[in-house]
RNA sequence: GGGCGGUUAGCUCAGCGGUAGAGCACUGCUUUCACACGGCAGGGGUCACUGGUUCAAUCCCAGUACCGCCCACCA
């Protein structure tokens, strides 16, 4: 074996041992155990969320595999419809084309092209990072099957009333010119203006004054309203006015919905093109005057002298007009959120349109009450208050795009105009009785990606058919997932979920938090920020790291920034860590945070972690490689010790799992290893294996325990770091007599109650802290390690010293003792350094070497503390309330605490007073 | 406007009604036969602030300040 661990030899052989063996599909007939992917975008790469996300349900999945469940872990990819069309737009748009030109045919088949030619990059990058998915069952949103899914949901909400087509205003975004969700639009607060515009009195007698940030749709307004209750307005209702640069004639109205404080308490009324003046022309039955095109430029509605133009080059102009008509009265700046498209950036317009909605209440109450009546749990739970707060102001869903990738909507319009909804054409003609000769033509539009998202846990498992997937894995355990998509994904799956199959798509969600950089920024293409998982795992030179950093950039002005900050933060380029080490680094930062900020230097942490593993197996590897051969075992008390403390990290790992809480699994997993295992169990062994004195029982014993215990922390370190522990199992495990083709079936670690051996860890304990405080003298003298000199112990009844002689050579090994003397009371010891444990005083002689200032120096160090700590502790036991109220081990462990500080201080005066006599 | 978080060592974060922790960084010693991606020792914190509850508060409660996120129809 090599002295330090190289993680590029071994991943890509073992992950396609575990791949060619199958290892990856549910086995078995324990408790069924499914994790269902969220589908990343097909055509696209993953990126440091994902790889995160990835590790915790691989985690998840291979824990369960090995506590014997029949675990599946379902992958697949998603179509991703507006922002694949995009990518392949743009991608026209550069060789001078555009998909109109193409044609719906040919633009779709070219959208399949870049999905089968990019379409493999996720995958491969899965299995750089361990992911343990059953491949054999991989999906994607658009295979025949889930479209067919699809088809079937739309078909029987549509049959049950839930879905419904109707004319309404929708967000519309017109760059993409498709109407959007609500959760697709993004608010953002700008700065703009407030024009104050004079609307005069039809009568001619004078005017009123309404304030506006869109003066261009007042070419649509059809009304101005006022609040019943403003005085200033009483009597106005009814009212006629002259709307400007359109010169019609407008109502004033009274209604509650507005602000008498603001502005001069009247608004104009755009039905057509505000949410607000929509609801409130409802009530009125205003009309409503279409003044823009689909793409945002001013329409038909509007007076002919303003075709044509482009809503911002209109509001110019109007601003103008009204200028030189004198009836704009003031503008101001304004603060207002403007909202944008989430894909294109363009700002959206509430526009008027034939959609597709789902209707959503009825769905909601449902889905709400599975999160109130706990048969889906949020961890952390307080993600439910998120969850409730949305679900209870839920509006209905838009689920139609004017987009050619996706799932189209069956839908059939006859010559009339009359919508059929079915599963095909056929079925509609069949059912409608259509003639063949009657023309009926499919609506041109597709549904929101998100809607086939929604079936994503059963679809993949075969639904609508029953399949024994669907009976064996639905509903699934946990749903892994980040905060940002609760409204997106996993609220509309609860929905769809008890809708269709009536029951809960999943049993618990576990909602983590957001990688971000060093910096807490959100990592993006923009910023320049962006880290590929697969660099850390295989590392990536200065040079491709900029260029790839700084390609592609959609404003390519940025890139010399971006490529300078790469520059100042790798100037040397990323190693090549591993995939375990970043593994580890995900569960570690796996905390209940919402923002995790991704640190390199943790995952250089976690790979010395690797190395240190790999080099802990080396030795035991070595230290094993000659035995005895078989025969009668003795467990020395180190054996039972770290047999005694590997219960209690398996307990830790596994509390860690069932919370959730993976950094404490994984701290756990650190600490056990490299503070218990590496730091003190392996150098206590020295001293059995190395010394002419011990017995081949205690050989064997120890040979065992060093063995076992490996083996059995590498099946505890599997979910979190599979390559590495699956490398090193494969040498170890033979020596503990088992043999497997992976350690990925392998069972779990269960701690055992029995292997707890309180006495082992008391002598182990005091062994330890013997050799602590002679190091601290060392320390704080200097003292090279390579001198040793007997030490002298006063106070020890019989069984400290027979505890003591039994650990006499881990602590003259460890400590750099020469020969362990003890003290006869009133026996003076020679001079010396001395420290406390516990009743013990132990005293490193200095004959000569002693520095007593520094050893005065220290002792008062040693004293103000435990003179602090006592005086506290008087304090407590002063207070009478403590001792009559506090719970009666407190006090008696207070009253402890004051006899061992007393004890010490004594120790330490009486030392002071003979070093300082040295002087 | 509503909702939800956060504030603990230089940095990133755990923790928790009763002795304040880790990683990284820092200082000193150390290349002895698992590991220098190592070992040993060490420095560093009035746990944001103010009140309250309690025998006891970093922890529970209320308020304040600052930071952040999400939702929302105020023109």
């Amino acid at each position: 074996m090599e002295k330090t661990y190289s993680p590029s030899d071994i991943e890509e052989r073992v992950y396609r041992h575990w791949e060619v063996s199958g290892l990856f599909a549910p086995a078995g007939d324990g408790e069924p155990y499914c994790i269902v992917i969220p589908p990343p975008n097909v055509t696209g790469t993953l990126h440091m969320g994902h790889a995160f996300q990835d590790t915790i349900m691989d985690a998840l999945t291979r824990f369960h595999r090995m506590s014997g469940d029949r675990t599946l872990w379902q992958p697949g990819t998603d179509h991703a419809g507006i922002a694949t069309q995009m990518v392949v737009e743009r991608q026209l748009n550069a060789e001078g084309l555009n998909r109109r030109e193409l044609g719906r045919e040919q633009f779709t088949a070219r959208v399949w092209q870049w999905k089968e030619q990019s379409g493999g990059t996720i995958a491969r990058q899965m299995r750089r990072l361990g992911a343990s998915v059953d491949w054999g069952r991989d999906r994607f949103t658009m295979d025949p099957a889930m479209s067919a899914a699809v088809l079937e949901a739309f078909v029987r909400l549509h049959e049950q009333g839930l879905i419904y087509r109707g004319q309404r205003l929708v967000n519309w975004d017109p760059v993409l010119k498709t109407a959007l969700s609500d959760l697709e639009v993004q608010s953002v607060e700008e700065t703009g203006s407030l024009w104050h515009i004079r609307y005069p009195f039809a009568d001619g007698a004078g005017h009123v004054t309404v304030a506006t940030t869109r003066p261009e749709t007042l070419l649509g307004d059809t009304a101005v309203a006022f609040h019943p209750d403003d005085e200033r307005y009483r009597g106005f209702e009814g009212r006629r006015l002259r709307l400007p640069l359109a010169e019609r004639e407008i109502p004033m109205i009274a209604d509650a919905f507005v602000d008498p404080a603001f502005g001069s308490g009247c608004v104009k009324l755009t039905p057509a093109h505000d949410f607000n003046d929509y609801e409130v022309g409802q009530r009125h039955g205003l009309p409503m005057i279409n003044v823009l095109t689909a793409d945002a430029r001013i329409g038909d509605g509007a007076p002919s002298r303003y075709h044509g133009l482009d809503r911002f080059e209109a509001r110019q102009r109007i601003v103008a007009d009204l200028e030189a008509a004198g009836l704009l009265e003031k503008t101001e700046p304004h603060r207002l959120t403007v909202p944008r498209g989430d894909r294109s950036g363009a700002v959206l317009e509430p526009w008027l349109t034939d959609q597709w909605y789902v209707q959503i209440a009825p769905l909601a109450e449902r889905a709400i009450r599975a999160v109130e009546d706990g048969s889906i749990r949020f961890v952390p739970a307080n993600w439910d208050k998120t969850y409730f707060e949305w679900m209870r102001n839920i509006k209905d869903w838009c689920i139609s795009r004017q987009l050619w990738w996706g799932h189209r909507i069956p839908a059939w319009y006859g010559p009339d105009g009359t919508v059929y909804v079915g599963r095909s054409e056929a079925e509609v003609r069949a059912r409608h009785g259509i003639a063949p000769g009657v023309a009926l033509t499919q609506d041109e539009d597709v549904l929101d990606t998100w809607f086939s998202s929604a079936l994503w846990p059963f679809s993949t498992m075969g639904w609508p058919a029953d399949t024994a997937e669907l009976r064996t894995f639905y509903p699934t355990s946990v749903l892994v997932t980040g905060f940002d998509i609760i409204f997106f994904w996993v609220a509309r799956m609860i929905m769809f979920g008890l809708h269709f199959t009536g029951q809960v798509p999943f049993r618990e969600v576990y909602v983590h938090g957001l990688i971000r950089d060093h910096e807490g920024q959100k990592m993006s293409k923009s910023k320049g920020n962006v880290i590929d998982p697969l660099d850390i795992v295989d590392g990536i030179g200065l040079e491709e790291l900029v260029a790839k950093r700084t390609t592609g950039l959609m404003q390519p002005q940025l890139a010399p920034a971006i490529a300078r900050a790469t520059r100042r933060q790798f100037p040397d380029g990323i190693p090549a860590y591993g995939t375990d080490a970043l593994r580890f680094t995900f569960a570690a930062l796996a905390t209940q945070s919402r923002d995790l900020r991704f640190d390199l230097g943790r995952v250089e942490g976690y790979r010395n972690f690797c190395n240190k593993l790999w080099n802990a197996a080396r030795f035991v590897l070595m230290s094993t490689a000659q035995d005895e051969g078989p025969g009668p075992e003795r467990l020395s008390q180190y054996d039972r010790w770290i047999r005694s403390r590997l219960q209690a990290a398996i307990a830790g790992v596994r509390r860690g799992f069932a919370d959730y809480r993976f950094d404490l699994a994984a701290q756990a997993a650190y600490e056990f290893t490299w503070y218990e295992f590496c730091d003190w169990y392996l150098e206590f062994t020295k001293t059995v294996l190395q010394s002419p004195d011990s017995t081949p029982e205690e050989r064997r014993g120890t040979r065992r325990t060093l063995v076992e215990t490996l083996e059995t922390l590498l099946r505890l370190l599997h979910p979190v770091m599979p390559f590495i522990t699956e490398e090193l199992w494969q040498a170890v495990a033979p020596r503990a007599g088992k043999a497997a083709a992976s350690i990925m079936r392998e069972p779990y670690p269960s701690s055992e109650a029995t292997l707890v051996d309180e006495e082992a860890e008391a002598l182990t304990r005091q062994a330890r802290d013997i050799t602590i405080s002679l190091r601290g003298i060392r320390g704080s003298f200097d003292i090279a390690p390579s001198v040793r000199t007997p030490i002298f112990i006063r106070n020890a009844s019989a069984q400290d010293r027979q505890r003591i002689e039994s650990s006499a050579p881990a602590i003259c090994r460890l400590a750099g003792v020469s020969e362990i003397r003890w003290l006869a009371a009133g026996q003076e010891a020679p001079q010396s350094a001395a420290a406390s444990v516990g009743s013990l005083v132990v005293y490193l002689p200095m004959a000569g070497l002693i520095d007593v200032d520094a050893e005065l120096a220290r002792l008062d160090k040693r004293r103000s503390k435990v003179g602090q700590e006592l005086a506290r502790a008087e304090a407590k036991l002063g207070n009478e309330n403590f001792v009559r109220n506090a719970p009666a081990e407190v006090v008696a462990q207070e009253q402890a605490r004051v006899l061992e500080f007393k004890r010490e201080l004594a120790q330490l005066a009486e030392q002071y007073e003979r070093v300082a006599s040295l002087r």
